[in-house]
DNA sequence: GGCAAGCCATTGGTGTGACCAATTGCGGCC
DNA sequence: GGCCGCAATTGGTCACACCAATGGCTTGCC
């Protein structure tokens, strides 16, 4: 693995503070400020700030320096921005909105794959349903979110269409976050098991209804899990 | 406006020559490579990097370059790489996976929004609707472009989910590369005015299924009319 | 006393040159 | 022929210098 890079660590530094809220909105930074205060030089500052700006956390104007923007311009499905506030507060209400995203999403992507996916994806989507029932009677939860990852990104991926595969990593991050952050069970519901199974067979079988009837039912099942696991803050 | 920067020409330039494909996946680029041919320093050539870098686009490797990665490492939904990809070649399976893309988003958006949306959005959907109608008997395609894009980003942004709202940018860019591209009828179809003024109305009615359902109808018609656009390539 | 025009400090934007460090590929040695 | 080590290449970081907007402050006029 490629040495941390340092403007990798500033990067993750500053995203932090401004994702979690510790820097506010409209809070103005300056190259000096966030050099001095990581102390790297101007460079290491100005290529942090353009990936900032990327991500949509900063906006850099002459005479004022870097304008931390509202949240409603992140990129909140980035990646990193996605891990930086499961890490933060508002937890909870991040897992709740991406889990609708995946409801709306995933289904679809699970019909998709059931006309698109390749042989070799079929066969894989099976085994590894198979295996997450083997390694859920068990307890060992890393080795299960690694089948789990790979059993959705192989799901999205092989949807035929490439912007449902571009929410793979998102989905990724999803499972991550829950399984990291102690919020999943230390063993799998068999429901879970069970739904999982469905998906991958509906898939192998080229049922595309079925497979989006099981992936709906499965994301369904974790949507509710959360519900209950937070009490639902309702805006009426 | 802010004079058009230096390093944001030369990442369009950069960004379009990748998507495009003119640059294939695994070419080795230089920051020198990229400083002389754009007649630029190494330290805006850097930036420019660190800009593709975070798009997903390249990655940069000591002693090797900055290697050009696959397609299916993109961040396919940053609103810069689809508007590159708009504009390149691929331009129909684009549209075809946003489309779908936005099937699977928009309807649970809507249903969100006829539960959380403040009166004064549901006010100004209402009113938006009802100015596309009048518009849309005209022919001003440009006026009508921008309340169709306000219309949609105002659902997705109300839907009280801001991954929703993430994507509000990603339709505002396939309306506008419809639009600008030629591929909207001079005059929008009547059925278009009626699912809009559908699913307005459902939401300030406060009605999710109808939302829901308006929206879906509203998506299909789209996705239906791309298909007859676009001789359907399936791989069966 | 209030307001508008113009000056000026601040801060990002760009360029240059230097040195460091990792990585790869070649060549020599065993 | 294979392994080890050296060296060239290239990104990573730094320091310094100058340019160009731009927002605030000051000045001067009405």
């Amino acid at each position: 693995m490629p040495p941390p890079a340092l403007h990798n660590a500033v990067l993750d530094a500053v995203g932090r503070a401004i994702t979690s809220g510790d820097v506010a909105p409209g809070t103005p930074l300056t190259l000096e400020s966030i050099g001095t205060q990581h102390h790297v030089s101007r460079t290491v500052a100005r290529e942090v700030m353009r990936m900032l700006e990327g991500l949509g956390l900063v906006r850099s104007r002459r005479r004022v320096g870097l304008v931390v923007l509202p949240r409603e311009e992140w990129n909140v499905l980035d990646p990193r921005v996605i891990r930086w506030r499961l890490a933060g507060p508002g937890r909870d209400e991040q897992l709740r909105t991406l889990t609708e995203l995946r409801h709306a999403v995933e289904p679809l992507a699970a019909a998709g794959a059931a006309r698109h996916a390749s042989a070799a994806e079929r066969a894989e989507l099976v085994d590894l349903a198979a295996r997450m029932r083997v390694l859920g009677s068990r307890g060992d939860l890393t080795d299960f979110l690694a089948l789990d990852v790979r059993m959705h990104e192989l799901l999205l991926r092989a949807s035929g269409n490439e912007m449902f595969g571009a929410l793979a990593v998102v989905v990724a991050e999803v499972l991550a976050g829950r399984t990291h952050l102690g919020l999943m069970p230390a063993s799998p519901v068999p429901e879970a098991l069970d739904q999982h199974e469905a998906v991958a067979h509906a898939v192998a079988a080229g049922d595309a209804p079925a497979a989006e009837a099981a992936m709906a039912a499965l994301v369904g099942e974790v949507r509710r899990a959360l519900d209950t696991a937070t009490p639902a803050e309702e805006t009426p």
